[in-house]
DNA sequence: GTTAGGG
DNA sequence: CCCTAAC
């Protein structure tokens, strides 16, 4: 809430948050985009699992879904991801043949170039198996990239439904296709790193760490196996009669669009298997007093005398990633496109966090022992990893479409989708939600972030440069518009305290509104100033109503009359002072 | 760190 | 909203 310092002088109780912060004016020309959004509020994401977790995650499949406990109150949620987790396992599960990498398996390699962590320890030839008895496509997938789209979309926007090459976590991995071993770049690289153990405290075991890839990929994106669909509206997205295709695992995401924290369990074969919530972590752990961990990536292994705890974090999902693309874009570029998006979406202004038992865990200087994290610690039970932005807003990408025919290509995420991430955050300008009594973000504030554009027409001579300007722009903040309220607040305190100081015109009717800098009071004041000079016509937003123009103008000419006389003032004493001088 | 102003 | 100069 706006701080009432200067409010209740003056008597005024109208402040209130802006309702919607909006994404910049590049994101709200997509307006049949947002629509899309908002009708379907959680209905049409792309699901990105990026893990390793392999099919070792259900050696036993009747012990995956045992849940102890609803987390979180959404005890539905985590029934019907049981049900449906369990479903899935019993279609697609088959059984694995074993296979054995080396420690210098070009498998090794293409860990290395992924985007997304996967918490393994001495685990890998176990996922390896998994891997390896991936099979060929299934319906969904489509091979071809230079296929075109047109016969499988109608015109609506298409959501694409991205999986990962490997995707074991949900036991399908069987229906995807392991990534040509020593050929990784050619065919897509995985997104999946290995993290191992280490013995210090900041390294904790299971560390998740998504990889910061500040560059998209510029040339042939690694998109690796996706499965796309078309939904035209949210309703498809439901019961899966009406869609034949539609796999188990499928309808596993469909039905669990909620966030919730995703529980570990302390016992490797009894796990949660909730489903993972948008940038929540399925996590998994394993309680061993002693544990050899071998780390593959330099073929070496390590005992450690402490007491291990390995966690597993089976996958993550990239939340409402909204891709609109022309029918006659082949299959290639729209693959392209969604990982150039979910690059973006990963790549900045992401951090692992940490909660335990529901409470944040900041100081990354505890150990893991200190943070209750330990083998023999009930907390276990309520681990959540979670990837939040590290900075105040979102990357902003814009690249520019040259052609005509390609002009609408905005994948957009919904950045409100991580808001209860960060629930107990207070310091993220993200959600104004968060610093304005505790409105329900999801509901209220829909930010609409575009997280890429994506030139389709192949006009690369003009992608460098966008890139460099992305890399500029990727720390701009996302932009919010001033609500009418917000303005009457701003002038109120303007007109008390007058322009130029916009420190204490922050404290005084801002103080709590952390993304409103005492720089964007001074910023918008100007704005206001010229909103207020120019004709009702010429203006643009949200319609500040005319009193408070008024106002605006009035308390400017006073104050600008102010420091005039003050100026006049200070340059007769410096006169005066410089004639008793020369005197 | 604040303020002012251009971009 | 960002950047920077000036204080």
């Amino acid at each position: 809430m706006v701080s009432h310092k200067c409010v209740e002088e003056f008597g005024y109780r109208g402040y209130e948050l802006p309702p919607n912060a909006r994404a910049p004016r590049s994101a709200r020309k997509k307006r049949s985009f947002e629509k899309i959004c908002e009708d379907d509020d959680q209905m049409c994401p792309i699901d990105l699992l990026a893990t390793v977790a392999g099919n070792l995650l259900f050696e036993s499949g009747s012990s995956l879904m045992s849940i102890d406990k609803p987390v979180n109150g959404i005890e539905d949620n985590c029934v019907v991801a049981q049900t449906s987790v369990k479903e899935e396992f019993e279609e697609e599960e088959k059984p694995v043949k074993p296979v054995t990498l080396s420690d210098d398996s070009p498998y090794q390699e293409s860990l290395s170039h992924c985007g997304f962590s996967s918490v393994i320890s001495g685990k890998v030839e176990n996922e390896a198996e998994s891997f390896s008895n991936s099979g060929r496509s299934d319906s969904c997938q489509v091979e071809d990239f230079s296929q075109d789209l047109k016969p499988g979309i109608d015109g609506d926007a298409v959501v694409l439904d991205a999986r990962p090459n490997i995707v074991a976590s949900l036991g399908s991995c069987s229906r995807t296709e392991l990534p040509t071993v020593g050929n990784v770049p050619s065919h897509g690289v995985r997104d999946d790193v290995n993290m191992f153990s280490r013995d210090d405290d900041e390294n904790f075991s299971g560390y998740i760490c998504p990889r910061v890839n500040k560059k998209p990929p510029r040339t042939v994106p690694r998109i690796g196996d996706r499965r796309i669909r078309k939904i035209l509206a949210s309703r498809h997205w439901k019961g899966g009669s009406r869609h034949a295709d539609v796999k188990p695992w499928r309808n596993h995401y469909l039905n669990h669009q909620r966030n919730y924290p995703i529980k570990i369990r302390r016992n490797f074969d009894h796990i949660s298997d909730s489903i993972s919530d948008d940038y929540r972590l399925r996590t998994k752990i394993h309680r061993g007093s002693r544990t050899i961990s071998s780390r593959k990536g330099q073929g070496a292994s390590f005992v450690s005398s402490d007491s291990q705890v390995k966690l597993r974090i089976k996958s993550f999902r990239v939340p409402e990633l909204f891709v609109e693309i022309p029918e006659t874009a082949t299959v290639g570029s729209l693959k392209r496109m969604v990982m150039e998006a979910v690059s973006t979406l990963l790549s900045d202004g992401h951090r692992v966090g940490l909660m335990v038992q529901g409470k944040k865990v900041r100081d990354d200087n505890k150990t893991l022992y200190q943070t209750g994290i330990s083998q023999d610690n009930t907390h276990l039970d309520s681990l959540d990893f979670s990837l939040e932005p590290s900075s105040e807003a979102p990357q902003l990408l814009t690249s520019y479409p040259l052609g005509q025919a390609c002009e609408e290509l905005l994948p957009v995420c919904n950045a409100s989708n991580i808001d209860n991430v960060l629930e107990s955050d207070h310091d993220s300008a993200l959600f104004p939600s968060d610093s304005f009594g505790k409105k329900s973000a999801a509901d209220e504030s829909k930010p609409l972030v575009p997280v890429a554009r994506t030139d389709m027409s192949h006009q690369q001579p003009c992608r460098r440069s966008k890139r460099s300007e992305q890399q500029q722009t990727a720390h701009r903040r996302i932009r919010r518009p001033f609500s009418v309220s917000e303005v009457e607040a701003l002038v109120l305190a303007v007109e008390k305290l007058g322009t130029g100081r916009w420190r204490e015109v922050k404290i005084c009717a801002f103080e709590d509104a952390d993304h409103r800098t005492y720089v964007d009071l001074k910023d918008k004041w100007k704005t206001l100033v010229h909103t207020a000079k120019i004709s009702p016509q010429q203006r643009r937003g949200e319609p500040v109503p005319q009193e408070l123009l008024d106002r605006v103008l009035n308390a400017h000419g006073y104050w600008s009359q102010q420091h005039e006389s003050k100026n006049k003032q200070q340059q007769e004493t410096v006169s005066q002072a410089e004639a008793l001088l020369q005197l």
